[in-house]
DNA sequence: ATAAAATAGGTTGATGTCAAAGGTTTCGGA
DNA sequence: TCCGAAACCTTTGACATCAACCTATTTTAT
């Protein structure tokens, strides 16, 4: 009589199935492990990527304004732009109005880079994309749960 | 004309828009931290839970096992596994047959610490479920990508 | 039998992720 | 006006993630 209770296989199995973090983190790490590799020779991550298109607008945006759009802790989005900022791909200056506020601005260079980037995303993309019946499904599916 | 190709505007709506990658990682990211928080009282996260479930079976696995299972790099879970080792939850010892694999054992701590975590994960995850219209369809979407 | 290839895993270095705690600036109500 | 709350951001510490490079063991082909 030394066995105190088991923890059930049957449960595992059942979180194992049906775990929608699990399938999530999954999907998320074999993705973004795709996007790592075609964006490599521009010395590129998934992440960089996203943050460097989410700076192309009009106005530069504020840090909470990016960290908002990504469903990004502020505090990581502080630790991203550190390499960015060292290759000279953004810049980071305080607002004029709101000296609390830093405006996040892509330079020359990073515009250039998302230049070079948008064909390998398109293609990168539009392989993933057929691999899924109703990508537009799947998306608001995931926007939901963001 | 100090000006050279800017990069549009529009495609930067397009990418935000439609990239599969950065719907994936903010989903994830959202998710990851609604188990992080639920969990905490129990000091693991999200990803320290789905290690220790996939750890009970019948017979305990190998580290490739488990990093096929959880789409992780294998140098991932080396590292993962510290803090779990180092709490009593996880044992590692050398496969008796080959040598150069080694066996994953849940310890019973570990197996205590599951039978804590799993009415959080139930609750947590019923609440996540009842978000989406066809959860089973959004899983099998993400499984195709992993 | 043995050399080459394949397999299993670890180490290092760079980056990504977040909570907790703290600083500065702005805003809004008394 | 002014003071407390809210907003914006940073630093620190712990853990997560992967590529590149490494060792040890097993398997395979000759």
């Amino acid at each position: 009589m030394s066995k105190v209770s088991d923890f059930p296989y049957e449960s595992t199995l059942e979180v194992r199935d049906t775990c929608m973090c699990l399938h999530l983190q999954r999907a998320a790490r074999a993705v973004a492990r795709r996007f790592d590799e075609a964006f490599r020779p521009l010395g590129l991550t998934n992440g960089q990527f996203s943050i460097l298109m989410s700076l192309n607008r009009p106005e530069a945006p504020v840090m909470g304004d990016v960290a908002r759009l990504l469903a990004l802790d502020r505090t990581t989005l502080t630790a991203n732009l550190k390499p960015l900022e060292r290759r000279g791909l953004v810049e980071i200056r305080p607002d004029a109005d709101d000296r609390r506020s830093r405006r996040l601005k892509l330079t020359k260079d990073g515009e250039q880079l998302l230049l070079q980037a948008h064909p390998i995303w398109r293609d990168t993309h539009a392989d993933l994309d057929s691999q899924i019946d109703d990508p537009q499904r799947l998306r608001d599916d995931l926007l939901k749960l963001a």
